[in-house]
DNA sequence: GACAAGCAGATTGTCGACAATCTAACAAGA
DNA sequence: TCTTGTTAGATTGTCGACAATCTGCTTGTC
């Protein structure tokens, strides 16, 4: 008998489907922050009807990336620098406690999947594909909690994830400018495959602080615009229009 | 004009109380770990019908209380060993580091909050209400995260709440003992008054290890229990976890 | 002109019915 | 006996329509 692993066949609900197209959209910003999504022009152009659009959306709302009030509408959560400087400072506690318990599990597939994810983050930066780098970027930091073995650690980063993702759209979106060239990681990698467990732990830290800086201060540029036409945004006024898939 | 604070009026959706009741009844164990839940049946005793419910159990499911197979069915996680010790130990790090978060923002307020969920959890502890004890343990613990003033720390605590609540609910029933009586806070309580901060958190990491090892235990005979009858775990879900890399 | 009441229009929440899929039982054939 | 194909029943996934609610505009009154 063949020895073959079978991946699971794909969810081939509607529902899945639609959960992956929204995602992917807030994700890259082509919905922005406060945007109010509405059911029926939605459904109408992803051709399905609004049951399962609105089942993906409780899931999304409970994914933390959109917003429910009820009888007013489904939102794009709106971004605020506290919310940064809280899932910023979170995380690194998480990134020391991930690397804490994945360090004694490290072993030849470990660093062989480290650099595999390291060149994907390259490949990207080369291509200028800026939302692809920021994915590739997420998955190279996720493989310590993939290693960790601790799935509820796993799952409370990737929780977090979502909005580190979208926050990054964000600030790549608003700055023009395509990539730095540079490769920010490169140190991050060799630690991860050194001796020296706190050093790691240490970088951690200070390598995401690197850019945070720059992300907050948008951030807050961004407060600013938002006080000024709070109201229009939550009567979700029709500013920008959703790109249709 | 009196300064009177008003709540906010209570969410008037059908899929809101739905969810209450729900999560209700899975965290006090009403709801077995592995059951499934036939939405046909469940909507007639509500008397909804199933979009509300289904909107639900989206939630609940990225809640992680649930878990749902395409085409299957919608289940009750099944608690194992792993997960209990996965979520502790999570538990701990994020412990000291709302405790971290929390020190320097205490106030008379916050004492006076401290002491009042104390009472409350002595208070389930003389009425014998095992129920109402695990909730108000959990709340006078979850004081900290409220304090931190780390929004998503406060939500990443609140989700792994919902399955620590679940645990002891099934530990609670098993053991059909009423409950300890000593108080298992009046430390924990007396440290975070205190000014060593360090001592609170270490006081942390021990007091949650207190009955850790018999839940553990209890975990364990439970998953023995499963892997023998293996009736429901057709879909797989009750298996070893191939996931990983 | 200011302001409250009330009327449309649009949007969300909910319902009942239908379609797609799974499970289990049973028959046919090797 | 074992396997395979078929069928019936039950359950989940999806749809279109209706009810409840919100928003903005109009109207009438002062």
């Amino acid at each position: 008998m063949g020895k073959l692993d079978f991946s699971p066949i794909a969810d081939t609900t509607r529902r899945a489907e639609i959960v992956a197209l929204l995602r992917r959209a807030i994700l890259t910003g082509q919905l922005e922050p406060g945007q109010k999504l509405n059911e029926l022009r939605i459904a109408e152009q992803m051709r399905v009807s609004r049951a399962p659009l609105r089942e993906a959306m409780r899931e999304l709302v409970q994914e933390g990336i959109l917003t429910s009030i009820p009888y007013a509408g489904t939102f794009v959560i709106d971004v605020t620098a506290k919310d940064i400087d809280d899932a910023y400072s979170l995380n690194k506690v998480l990134d020391e406690f991930a690397i804490e318990l994945t360090w004694k599990l490290r072993d030849q597939r470990f660093f062989a999947e480290l650099d595999r994810r390291h060149e994907a983050v390259k490949q990207a930066t080369r291509d200028l594909d800026t939302t692809r780098q920021i994915e590739t970027a997420l998955q190279l930091h996720g493989l310590i909690y993939e290693w960790s073995d601790n799935s509820v650690l796993l799952e409370t980063w990737q929780r977090l994830t979502s909005r580190l993702q979208m926050y990054f759209a964000l600030h790549q979106h608003a700055r023009n400018e395509p990539v730095p060239a540079e490769d920010v990681h490169e140190t991050y990698v060799r630690l991860l495959k050194g001796k020296d467990m706190r050093a790691a732990q240490r970088h951690a830290r200070e390598h995401i602080d690197l850019d945070f800086e720059e992300l907050l201060a948008y951030a807050r540029s961004l407060e600013q615009r938002a006080s000024k036409g709070a109201r229009a945004d939550r009567a979700g006024h029709a500013r920008g229009r959703p790109e249709g898939g």
